[in-house]
Order: C-alpha cells, then sequence, then structure tokens
DNA sequence: CTCGATCCCTGGACGC
DNA sequence: TGCGTCCAGGGATCGA
C-alpha cells in the first residue's frame, strides 16, 4: 500500500528514468478512476515530462510547456502548470516496460515514450487516482493538502495536531493536515513515540508532539532509503519491491510480543482503520477520545443494483 | 467539528 | 475444484 515512501521511491525512479523524455501517445483501458479521461488523451500526446516529484501520496509528472518543444534546456526550471497528477491507491503501480513487454493484467493506462519505452499504470483495485490539471486548476487542488511531514517544522506541527480534540490516529492519517502518512507509517510512528493512536490531539503534551514529529520523520527517512515497505505486491519503478516492512514494529504484529517491552501487541478500530499498538508502552490514559471500541463490521446484503 | 457507516474495487485467505 | 464470505484500506460522501 503505497505511502509517502513508496510513492517517494517510484517518483525518484521515474524522475532518473523518464525525465526529460517525450510522450508519443497515450492507450486508455478502464477509466474509472480517471478525472477526465477525454484530457489526457488531448493533452498529453506530444508533450514533454519535465521532471517527476512526489507531492503527498501523489506523482506529479509535470508537463514542459508546449513552447519549448524544441530541446527545452530550461524544463527541468520552467514553472509548473501542468501536470499529470498520480495517486496509486491501494495496488496502483506506474512502471517503464519495453514497449514489447506483455500488457500486464489491469493495466489500464499506456504511455507510450519516445525511447521505445512505456510508461504503464497497473491497478488492480483501481483505487487510485488519475488526473491532468493545468494553471489555477492545479494550483487549487495541491491546497487542499496539508504539510509534509519531512518538511514540516516542530511549530508547525504542534499547531496541526493540538488545534483538533480528534484522535492522533485520524490527524496523522488526514491529508488535510499532513500530506503523505496512511495506516502503516501513523501506527508505526506512535509506536515509536509511546503515543496511542486514539489519544486526542489536542490532549498531546508538547513534548509528546515534538517525539511523534521526530520519530514520524525518522522512520520515514529509513522507510524512504531501504525503498519502502512491500506488503502484498508494492515495486518501485524498476520493479524492485521494498524492504522496510522488516522493521516494523507494529503493523502486522497482533499477537507478537513488543520489541520494548515484550506486552501483546493489540489491534483496534480507530478512524475506521485497523491499528496496532502497544498496549502497555501506548498508554490509554484519559487523553483518550471516543468509543474506541472494537466495531464489527456487519455484513453488508447489497441489494443488486442496476 | 467529529464521528461512524457506506461505497468504490479485486485478490487472497479461509471454510465447507 | 469451486463457491461463498470476509477482509484489506485511501478517500469521498452522507447523516448523526
Amino acid at each position: 500500500m503505497p505511502e509517502l515512501p513508496e510513492v517517494e521511491t517510484v517518483a525518484r525512479g521515474l524522475q532518473k528514468s523518464v525525465a526529460g523524455r517525450r510522450i508519443l501517445s497515450v492507450t486508455l483501458r478502464k477509466t474509472d478512476f480517471i478525472d477526465d479521461p477525454a484530457a489526457l488523451e488531448r493533452e498529453l500526446p506530444g508533450r514533454r515530462i519535465a521532471r517527476v516529484e512526489r507531492f503527498g501520496k501523489f506523482m506529479l509528472l509535470q508537463l514542459a510547456s508546449q513552447q519549448g518543444l524544441s530541446e527545452p534546456r530550461e524544463a527541468a526550471a520552467a514553472t509548473v502548470s501542468e501536470a499529470l497528477l498520480v495517486h496509486l491507491g491501494m495496488t496502483g503501480n506506474l512502471s517503464l516496460h519495453f514497449a514489447n513487454q506483455p500488457l500486464a493484467k489491469h493495466t489500464h493506462v499506456t504511455l507510450v515514450l519516445d525511447d521505445g519505452r512505456e510508461l504503464r499504470y497497473i491497478d488492480p483495485r483501481r483505487f487510485g487516482r488519475m488526473a491532468y490539471l493545468s494553471g489555477e486548476t492545479l494550483a487549487t487542488e495541491l491546497t487542499r493538502f496539508g504539510a509534509d511531514p519531512l518538511l514540516v517544522s516542530e511549530e508547525e506541527f504542534a499547531k496541526r495536531i493540538s488545534g483538533s480534540r480528534a484522535r492522533i490516529k485520524a490527524l496523522l492519517l488526514d491529508q488535510s493536515v499532513l500530506r503523505g502518512v496512511g495506516n502503516i507509517y501513523a501506527d508505526e510512528s506512535l509506536w515509536a513515540a509511546c503515543i496511542h493512536p486514539a489519544k486526542s490531539g489536542a490532549r498531546l503534551q508538547p513534548q509528546e508532539a515534538s517525539r511523534l514529529r521526530k520519530e514520524l520523520q525518522k522512520i520515514l527517512r529509513q522507510a524512504i532509503r531501504m525503498r519502502g515497505s512491500t506488503i502484498i505486491d508494492f515495486v518501485d519503478a524498476e520493479g524492485l519491491p521494498g524492504d522496510y516492512q522488516q522493521r516494523h514494529k507494529v503493523y502486522g504484529r497482533e499477537g507478537k510480543n513488543c520489541f520494548r517491552c515484550g506486552a501483546r501487541i493489540k489491534r483496534m478500530m480507530v478512524a475506521g482503520r485497523s491499528s496496532h499498538y502497544c498496549p502497555s508502552c501506548q498508554r490509554a490514559g484519559r487523553g483518550i477520545a471516543g468509543p474506541g471500541k472494537k466495531t464489527k463490521r456487519k455484513s453488508r446484503a447489497r441489494t443488486s443494483k442496476k
């Protein structure tokens, strides 16, 4: 499940391999995860990819300005006003293939490049998102997101966390608070900072908030160094899996012993997400918000829709 | 403002 | 072997 470190890994790989390449043509298959499929077919062919960057859990394939069609040396420096936004969702992957390699199942978008290769978007579940955005629309879209967790200052972080009574886990997952943190790294950083996932953000002590930011950044940086976590099938732009799952302290370790105190790792639902924590290291205390009970999902009888 | 519930989607695990 | 059921979860949306 691609979160900040996984997306960063893919973006770095693509920056190396496709920056400067021109898109010759676009083939779309399933398009229900694309904002405006026609816009991709209309705007991308003939355009050069200036650079690839991560923005939260998105990848931004920035397009060189139209004018610079003839070898724009300034491509990388040009102002970003047009980009292809790619969100990998749960199972998405954007990777480079030779044109003669067979199409993997669930390949929904193919960008044919000018060097005989293709950028392919593969996503079984289609929880991802793709959109061509430009100008004001692009700028507006990006302002919906909060601070980058790797760049956020201690003051800014404290302000964003302590200003809300929502549970800290929910705040970490909220992309308008911080952009890029998902379920794995939220759980890992809360464990590292000894904070219960259901504790209210407003009730974190200043030193707790400070420690949480520090641990979160440390974990994200380390995870990037290890090319992210591969739980089921994540691979980077070159098809390599990540290694950080070997460092997970709580995620996926329910019932196992805490590496710090030996207690049994528990799991509870917080903010609708499965949350792994050590009941001994991460004390509930009085700062706990909400019901915090394990919510059993009742089987929904889906009415056959037409 | 914050919450849970529901929906989107498919593959994999599991029970029978 | 095969079918049904449950589960995973990022994000949007809706009602409480």
